[in-house]
RNA sequence: GGGCUCGUAGCUCAGCUGGCUAGAGCGCACGCCUGAUAAGCGUGAGGUCGGAAGUUCAAGUCUUCCCGGGCCCA
């Protein structure tokens, strides 16, 4: 006979197969209409609030796998705080201006920028917004909680006057000046060009090796004044040589003095070699060198000696020349030895009346070249010249070779007002997750120079500074900036651009020389000032926010950038970092750790795994990686991930079919439980305690495997597997099965909880679920559940020792059982019958008065506990243990399977047992 | 080249202040079950802890160097 029909068997419809990828926008939508983002803030308006302030990502092509991660994170983060009940308003962002755009609305119309540029910008607006659109699409669909009607642009009008505003803050507290500084311009188009709009192309210029005339005694040197001592420095741009004011030496090379007749030369002694008919007479370190005087080659100018770590022994002579205004290395030391910054070329590359050399003025450099190699002959400073082909940067747009030329910006002053030192204050207050970034972010701080504000560009924010045409003093006060504030408030940044400069400051506006003929500043202001005052623009101004931020998080190039554009307007203004955690992630490599590029063919997107697998698979993913480190990704890697995931939640589906028949009212209370029921409840509440420790120290790896853990290990292997014969064999209301469905309902809808950060669609369907399927008054939505309860009677050191020994027969069981089946004396475990032999007493004792559950958890037909003091194969608490397994005797009970002694078996159903047959006859009473 | 950082079984991770034959899960192999079934259970085999040298009675854990990644600079 079939006894099917009387088991109690699971049944929900939690299917088996996920079908995330399609599944999933059915919860998204549901808690969109169900505006379950605003139900959970106000569940949570009065709790303490955590502030995760979104770096807005760059508005430009389809979101990547770095995004994913670093979106999932946030994610993950603020639905774990607002399930602690923390307030948690979370307002994405975009940042919109900048070159990365710019340099794409060229490109489509033809590499051509000499169109009107309001009509320039209005493309790049629109190029803007149509990715923001498809971002946020994409976000979306990894299931991120947010305020996505409302997230933040960094081209809202709104924005924009913000950043006007911090800008002109910052210059009225003199921390903003301008000054000269040398960029890369491209001579034919007229126009700055930023490094992206770089190319290196290979080019044959004259190189020539000058002679700098020592001006004075040379250190190291007897009888120096009766040499003409020269500096040897080689060059591949002879026009930079009237520009220079300085020659630098590594100071940890040694240089040589070689001789030849009257004439001495200064090289690295390195390359002493290659100078024939000289003869080395004397040596010194580099050092040695600085502060020393020498002739410039051009304009009567003394040129001198400096050190530089950036000096390279590759080619030349271990001797650099320095020309401030021509490199931006030259720039940075030049800086620091507070040289001159000369700059005698305009921006169509040709030589000033700046230069004083009348045959030049007016040339352009590179023709120059060989009219200045000319004048360094006749006044015999060459000492040797040839072609040669190097790597050279050229324009993007027009190919042709690109200068660095000195011109005036805007910046803003990192040592102004102590800004340097307070940053540095400040960031040992913020607390870094991991702590390592703490150090890196100070050494950066610590060495970075002042911040070049201004970019030569139409994409962005304008300079709000007017120049007077007449005195050329600035106008820059509070009345001008509230002016442009206003138009910008008005009409965006595009308002700067279409007026005039009268039109914005009043037709009667007067210089205070007296003039009118005043122009508007043509610069626009870096993009990442653009980010950097997002503190301002958006914690500050909604209502929902406050600032500073409770944490930043980002990938750790962001020590470069946002959190230092950040923190240095804040700390300029409020004297505080706008945030007071910060967390940083490792970017997204390959099997291989190698970072993902096209070339390569590597390349995972975000789009292709939700395809394929599901978002919730990609955050489980994310969320199983230790992130602090660069983050791996391969098909391997997410096919591990898939059978996590079906483990996670199978184990879910087992509890939601074997509790579908609870009466929804009925709980057994904790004390009247099972012993079975009481201890799986612990090792639950540890597993919690794990799970939140890996939330709350941000390291959700060891949480996701906790979770993951517990579901394999002592759910589905140990509980689920004993529970069988107690939820499918007993009658339905049992009270042993009472008490177990009762423990798995309270489990699992704590599971549900804890897993919904993770796996926000899972747990979501599974919440459903119980509501519809098993009529429990639960929440709208898991995420508007009153947060985590867990009883703490749950946590019973007591019961964890009782079931010591037990769980330590079973293991030594689960062996001997596997070797008896190899053997043959039976195939199916379910068959066998235990036998222990026990050397203590007291352990026989406890063991026999456990005797029916023990047999119960080893899911067994048959036990028998022996006292045996010669027993010795294994150890347990001191006492000598021996397990045999045998094929147990009996009959096999056609409902529960266990083979039953004959005495055993009903009378009245001659196929099942006793215990099964009073079950039936209730079931069959209660039919009639 | 510089600053910071990472490198434990095929994969993902544990290994606290140095201390027993380096752990777990997955995967794999073999077997069981067919009443969680494109599921479930059991057993087992896998590691010279990136490499070398050093400190120590003792190093995956400390020091130095090297190799290979990553981010940011130059």
């Amino acid at each position: 006979m079939n006894y099917n029909k009387t088991l109690n068997l699971p049944k929900t419809k939690f299917s088996m197969k996920a079908n995330l990828p399609t599944r999933e926008p059915n919860f998204q939508k549901f808690w969109e209409d169900n505006e379950i983002y605003e139900k959970i803030l106000k569940k949570n308006r009065d709790g303490k609030s955590f502030i995760l302030h979104d770096g807005p990502p760059y508005a430009n092509g389809n979101i990547h796998m770095g995004h994913a991660l670093n979106r999932t994170l946030k994610d993950i983060t603020i639905r774990f705080m607002s399930m602690k009940g923390y307030y948690t308003p979370f307002i994405p962002g975009w940042d919109c201006h900048g070159l990365p755009i710019e340099y794409e609305v060229i490109k489509k119309s033809g590499g051509r920028v000499t169109e009107d540029k309001l009509k320039f910008r209005k493309k790049a607006t629109a190029y803007a917004r149509k990715f923001i659109e498809i971002q946020k699409k994409e976000f979306q669909r990894l299931g991120l909680l947010g305020d996505w009607d409302n997230p933040y642009l960094t081209l809202d009008p709104e924005y924009e006057a913000k950043n006007v505003e911090v800008f002109s803050e910052l210059y009225l507290i003199k921390m903003i000046f301008r000054d000269l500084k040398p960029v890369l311009g491209c001579p034919s188009c007229c126009t700055a060009l930023a490094e992206a709009e770089i190319e290196y192309a290979d080019t044959e210029t004259e190189s020539v090796f000058v002679k700098f005339r020592l001006l004075e005694t040379a250190p190291g040197l007897k009888d120096s004044e009766e040499y003409e001592i020269y500096a040897l420095a080689w060059t591949t741009t002879p026009w930079t040589l009237p520009s220079n004011t300085a020659l630098c030496f590594h100071p940890d090379f040694s240089y040589s003095y070689i001789q030849k007749n009257k004439e001495v030369l200064i090289v690295a002694s390195e390359f002493i070699e290659g100078y024939e008919g000289y003869r080395e007479i004397a040596r010194v370190k580099g050092s040695e060198m600085e502060g020393l005087k020498f002739t410039a080659p051009f304009g009567g100018r003394e040129s001198q000696g400096i050190k530089g770590d950036f000096v390279t022994l590759e080619d030349g002579t271990g001797i650099v020349h320095i020309a401030p205004g021509h490199g931006e290395e030259d720039y940075i030391v030049g800086k620091t030895y507070s040289l001159e910054i000369l700059s005698p070329v305009d921006e169509k590359g040709s030589f000033t009346s700046e230069l004083g050399l009348a045959e030049l003025e007016g040339k352009n450099v590179f023709e120059s070249d060989p009219l200045i190699i000319q004048m360094l002959r006749d006044k015999n400073l060459i000492f040797a010249e040839h072609r040669i082909s190097h790597s050279y940067p050229h324009c993007w747009r027009c190919k042709s070779p690109v200068i660095f030329r000195s011109t005036e910006q805007w910046f803003l002053g990192i040592d102004k007002e102590n800004l340097r030192e307070n940053a540095i204050k400040e960031i040992s207050q913020v607390s870094w997750h991991p702590e390592s970034a703490e150090n890196r972010i100070r050494a950066m701080v610590e060495n970075r120079p002042d911040w070049c504000l201004s970019r030569q560009r139409l994409w962005g924010v304008p300079v709000p500074v007017f120049h007077c045409n007449s005195c050329g003093d600035f106008i820059a006060n509070e009345e001008s900036f509230a002016k442009i504030q206003e138009l910008i408030l008005n009409e965006g940044s595009d308002g700067w651009f279409r007026r005039e400069a009268l039109d914005i400051l009043g037709s009667d506006f007067k210089c205070s020389c007296g003039s009118s003929d005043i122009r508007k500043d043509d610069n626009i202001i870096d993009g990442w000032f653009d980010s950097g005052v997002s503190s301002f623009a958006v914690l500050e101004s909604r209502e929902e926010l406050s600032w500073p931020a409770d944490m930043y998080l980002e990938g750790t190039d962001q020590h470069r950038g946002w959190f230092q554009t950040s923190l240095i307007p804040a700390v300029g203004l409020r004297g505080k970092a706008p945030y007071k955690s910060v967390l940083t992630h490792g970017f997204i490599v390959d099997s291989e750790g190698k970072k993902m590029s096209k070339s390569i063919g590597n390349v995972i997107s975000p789009q292709e795994v939700i395809q394929k697998y599901g978002a919730d698979l990609l955050r489980l993913w994310i969320a199983s990686e230790n992130y602090f480190r660069d983050v791996k990704i391969s098909e391997e890697i997410l096919s591990q991930i898939v059978t996590y995931y079906r483990r996670i939640r199978n184990s879910i589906r087992f509890i939601l079919g074997n509790t579908r028949d609870l009466p929804k009212d009925y709980i057994t209370p904790y004390e009247e439980m099972t012993p079975l029921d009481k201890y799986i409840l612990h090792k639950f509440s540890t597993t919690v305690r794990d799970i939140m420790d890996g939330y709350e120290s941000y390291l959700f790896h060891r949480g996701s495997r906790a979770l993951h853990d517990f579901c394999n290990i002592w759910l589905s292997s140990f509980y689920f597997n004993i529970l069988k014969d107690r939820l499918y064999v007993s009658a339905a209301d049992d009270k042993a099965r009472r008490s177990s469905q009762s423990a798995l309902r309270l489990m699992g809808i704590e599971l549900l909880k804890l897993a919904s950060p993770i796996l926000p669609h899972t747990s979501e369907e599974a919440w459903q679920v119980l509501k519809t399927e098993q009529g429990l008054e639960l929440s709208e939505s898991v995420f508007t559940s009153d947060g985590f309860n867990i009883p703490e009677e749950w946590n019973n050191p007591s019961i964890e020792e009782e079931f010591e020994p037990l769980i330590k027969i079973r293991e030594l069981a689960l062996k001997k059982i596997e070797e008896s089946k190899d053997a043959g004396l039976f195939k199916d475990p379910l068959e066998s019958s235990i036998k222990l032999k026990l050397s203590s007493s007291e352990l026989f004792n406890y063991l026999s008065s456990k005797e029916k559950e023990l047999k119960e958890y080893l899911v067994v037909s048959g036990l028998e506990i022996i006292s045996d003091e010669s027993a010795s194969e294994a150890e347990i608490l001191d006492s000598g243990v021996e397990i045999e397994a045998v094929m147990a005797s009996g009959e096999k009970c056609a409902r529960c399977w266990l083979i039953t002694p004959t005495d055993e078996l009903s009378t009245e159903y001659t196929d099942i047992c006793l215990r099964c047959a009073s079950v039936v006859k209730e079931i069959a009473a209660s039919e009639k």
